[in-house]
DNA sequence: CTGAAAGCGCTTACAG
DNA sequence: CTGAAAGCGCTTACAG
């Protein structure tokens, strides 16, 4: 500790001799005001040369004398001098800054799904010189066009859109008004707005193919929203699959698990209950497969035995649930890192409208086996 | 949309009018710049009053009158005047912005324990009229020194720590300079440092009297990081309450689980390896928990009959997992909303150094179950 | 109670 | 290649 007290020219209080001349509080601690930093114009009188030339040794601007050059850069690293990034906002057009913005969801943040993609966005963002803000879409805050606001009062340059779907209509002015916005693993078919996706029909087919070739037929679907494109697509290849192999198509098969555990627990009790002869749930994500697995186990019927179960994206816990869950690997981190490059693109200027998708693929574990015989 | 559309006097092409003045592109958007926003003076101008009584109606300063805050105040809506928060910043003293920072963990934000806190600080910022950002202490960044940055370039005005413990000596370089800094959830004893934490010792006499009662006497502890305050304060308990019952201390009985469920799975191997004799395990939070429950089933335990398991936290999906984990419910939420509101005040002035604890309560699930006969 | 002016710390044409 | 000056859009003493 005295070491850094030493090397920082720290000015916590070492022992008691500041502390006697302070009046008696609760606190041993001296609150000394940040000294104030040196500031662009310090280091031009320093340097002998106007503080344009410094702000373009900063900006590397080309013009400047490689002599010029190397004084002030010397100059810069000798006092540590750091641009106020404030100013350097005011008089230029970007902020640097980006925001993450989900749903209103209860504790939104606290979601693995949520938490993979945005530590690819913040890795991503930081590489590129920028931050990352938190934002959550509740009701009042879209009532308050607090979301227009985050570009008119110049909180951001950008923002990028995690778990939201067709029924978010104000996306739209977000569009309409040209400022930069990316969504991350979903799209909007009706929005021309750039997004980075996976393959949600490709893993469908994966899972779906799994499971019939270990003879499963009677199979239950438990979905998310239906206004998110990605849960429609893997709807639509649940259906064209099955009937593929000769089984027809019930919609009654399907419920909806709302994304969360709890959600997925009850779609399977319903499933259950009207389809006893059900041999695998396919989850359309993997809270709800975990969900599922729940409700089945309370039920007595054992999981992959009985029923085999499955689920989307390989959030990172879902290998550690008992059985292990066979679901589709999303590569989650990734998406948000090339979602926040495309964002960071598109704000310094690319026009066209970016769609990329990245693969993903099955991993098989404990949660499925060949479908039980007879019933 | 078309409503949407005329209300918003939208830009984004209708039909095919604009699109084929356009050349041919890749995309048929049509990005319109944002309309330069109303600033100030636009404001004043049109009020015939000056920038700085504005800004004074704006501020809610009193020495304004009635009549010209009221007619300033009228003209803020119709117009729907936002003020500039680079230029408020600039010329004022605070950014309005707080940092949320994580240690450098692989994908840090994935993790349902720092979710749960996030949500509490962002919401709590957000009313308090706070915007979040997001950090992780990655070895470059503190090289770089980019902890002292967001100071220095103003990027926030104090930060919020999670996950740090005594090993991270550099939060002492934040604490000498006065910044304002607060840890949620963990302490570090050497340094003066405002801390909202939960009453851990608390919650473990719960856990362990709860085992106790059980029959449980070989119980095995699966703690975090010595380094981390909040563990010790476990192991403390741990210790001191098996003593209680005139068992003797082992610390062989004790393993490092690293706070992630594959080092909860390698601990508990470990332990059960060493002391096959052991009726109940103790994690010094969830996921070390879920792994030790994963290991033993995959040893053949079964969970609770052979081996109790214990967690601490009560991350949300711990409901879910099989047998569902009986925990200590650590108000994270709660946590993160009290220590943001902290450092907001810390921010606007107050000076001493605070240190609240939250109250945890014992949540009795389906892993734990009287310890089992003979061995 | 209100206004004119300085200032926050940068960037960026515009001269030279 | 470099400098003087204007400007970004606010807030805050300071006059009156």
């Amino acid at each position: 500790m005295s070491a850094r007290l030493t090397q920082e020219g720290g000015s916590r209080v070492p022992g008691g001799d500041v502390v006697e001349a302070q009046p008696e509080g609760t606190s041993s601690i001296v609150h000394v005001a940040p000294p104030k930093p040196v500031s662009l114009r310090d280091l031009a009188k320093m340097a002998n040369v106007s503080v344009a030339t410094v702000s373009m040794v900063l900006n590397e601007n080309p013009r400047i004398s490689r002599a010029t050059q190397i004084k002030v850069q010397r100059l810069i690293e000798r006092t540590g001098y750091r641009p106020n990034r404030i100013a350097q906002s005011l008089s230029s057009k970007y902020t640097r800054v980006i925001a993450v913005m989900l749903p209103a969801l209860r504790h939104a943040f606290a979601d693995a799904y949520f938490g993979e993609l945005i530590s690819g966005v913040c890795d991503k963002a930081g590489k590129l010189g920028h931050k990352v803000m938190l934002e959550s879409a509740k009701p009042e805050f879209l009532k308050e066009k607090r979301h227009i606001e985050l570009f008119e009062r110049r909180y951001v340059d950008g923002v990028m859109l995690l778990g939201f779907n067709d029924r978010h209509g104000w996306l739209g002015e977000l569009v309409d008004r040209g400022y930069p916005v990316v969504s991350a693993n979903n799209y909007m078919p009706d929005l021309p707005l750039g997004h980075v996706t996976c393959d949600y029909r490709g893993g469908a087919e994966q899972i779906m193919n799994y499971l019939l070739q270990l003879g499963h037929r009677k199979v239950g679907l438990i979905a998310g929203a239906e206004a998110t494109a990605t849960q429609r697509d893997i709807i639509g290849v649940y259906r064209s699959r099955l009937q593929a192999h000769g089984v027809e198509i019930d919609d009654s098969y399907i419920e909806d698990g709302r994304f969360t555990e709890a959600g997925g627990a009850a779609a399977a009790e319903a499933l259950m209950s009207r389809h006893p002869q059900i041999t695998a749930l396919f989850g359309g994500n993997d809270k709800m497969a975990v969900g599922a697995i729940y409700s089945l186990t309370r039920r007595g019927l054992r999981v992959p035995e009985d029923v085999s179960v499955t689920g989307f994206d390989d959030i990172s816990h879902t290998a550690y649930v008992n059985p292990a869950l066979t679901t589709v690997h999303v590569p989650l981190y990734e998406v948000g890192a090339l979602a926040c490059e495309r964002l960071i693109e598109r704000i310094r200027g690319r026009t066209d409208q970016v769609s990329d998708v990245l693969p993903t693929h099955l991993v098989v574990r404990d949660s499925t086996a060949l479908a039980r015989r007879g019933e």
